[in-house]
DNA sequence: AGTTGACAAACTGACGAAAGTTGTTATCTT
DNA sequence: AAGATAACAACTTTCGTCAGTTTGTCAACT
């Protein structure tokens, strides 16, 4: 199915692009599936070919932006060899990235309670998908960690950079960002030795 | 004044406490003056003596609620002076007491969009205290620091404080509050030397 | 693979009536 | 002086009802 494959991908992305358009403009409260299939220029009927529900659509969506920025993030992290560049590479690209975004932008400042299911401690995709992120490149980086303290790390950065999704530090990325990797990483590499890990 | 000021402070405390009360059972949407007097063994009048109006009542209870809190982990802070043993009791107080009690329970369960203005950002009156606490508690453990550090740190601690009150960590307080004293104090100190700090 | 039209079930918005709440004022009690 | 009671207009919330919209699923058509 390699032709089909790439057309059925073309069509559902178009919709996942109309979603995330519809709602950037109207908000996720008056986002209908109608609106969004006319703006992909499909039927109604075809959405429900390639999403089950309106919930099923909102979820793809968020899965794919949120996917959009981890690959971003990624591809930053690996741009350096030293953890602390690394690390502070990623963090920067975070909060720019979730600054530029127009639709989270929007959904914070017009209705932010539409935002907390997703963003709730470990339920919600996004803390779920920056920890992931967040483990696995503290772990490739610094691979002589106790695992339990990278785990512990990931989650702390997950939820600082959902708190800076919600309300931006009152300083730059730039400046946060070289904060947190130089106070983790040191913190860290320096406890390596005090930790609870197994010798 | 000494005999009325009394008197006063006890009628004013028992309606702030019928207020907690009431928001407890009834929560914060459903909370009635009338209901808070009834609490309270007073009449809605004597409470309109004692506050300007149902939002200095709310303002009011909860600012003592808080404070209440930080005076347990200025205690707590205080009875360590190692600076990492200070920070430990200090956030694993605050994650306990945050846990038990009702009425931050109830409105995170039930109606957490009526603590998204409390706890948004640096507005909010509880990041703010939070914060004070932190920075004070670290500039006086740690007087070699840079202040501006210090005070990232206090950010940093506010912001996941609030985190953890919103969605409790996997783990115990215990344990979330010795690696983040352990790491944030590491990481403070080892890398005091390649700060920004003025010479 | 996609479109159109039709459909019941569920949901949303509007609206007026009823009930409740807020904040103020005046009067009475201790 | 501190509180209770009663009464008040302005405002908000709730309720029941209604029309219009939206969702999700059909079948027939291209």
């Amino acid at each position: 199915m390699p032709a089909s494959a790439d057309a059925t991908r073309s069509a559902r992305d178009r919709l996942l692009d109309a979603a995330v358009d519809v709602a950037t403009t109207n908000g996720l409260t008056k986002l209908s599936v109608g609106d969004v299939a006319k703006r992909a220029g499909l039927s109604r009927q075809t959405l429900y070919k390639h999403f089950a529900s309106k919930e099923d659509l909102v979820a793809q969506a968020v899965l794919r932006e949120t996917g959009a920025m981890v690959e971003q993030v990624v591809v930053a992290a690996d741009a350096h060899e030293d953890p602390e560049d690394s690390l502070e590479a990623a963090i920067a690209t975070m909060l720019r990235v979730a600054r530029a975004h127009p639709l989270l932008d929007r959904l914070i400042t017009t209705e932010p309670e539409a935002l907390l299911p997703l963003l709730v401690g470990d339920r919600g995709p996004v803390p779920g998908a920056v920890r992931a992120v967040g483990e696995s490149v503290l772990a490739q980086r610094l691979p002589d960690l106790d695992p339990a303290d990278v785990h512990r790390a990931a989650d702390v950065l997950g939820r600082l950079l959902v708190s800076y999704a919600v309300a931006a530090p009152d300083e730059s990325p730039e400046v946060v960002a070289a904060f947190l990797a130089r106070t983790l990483t040191a913190g860290l590499t320096s406890s390596a030795d005090a930790s609870t890990s197994p010798r």
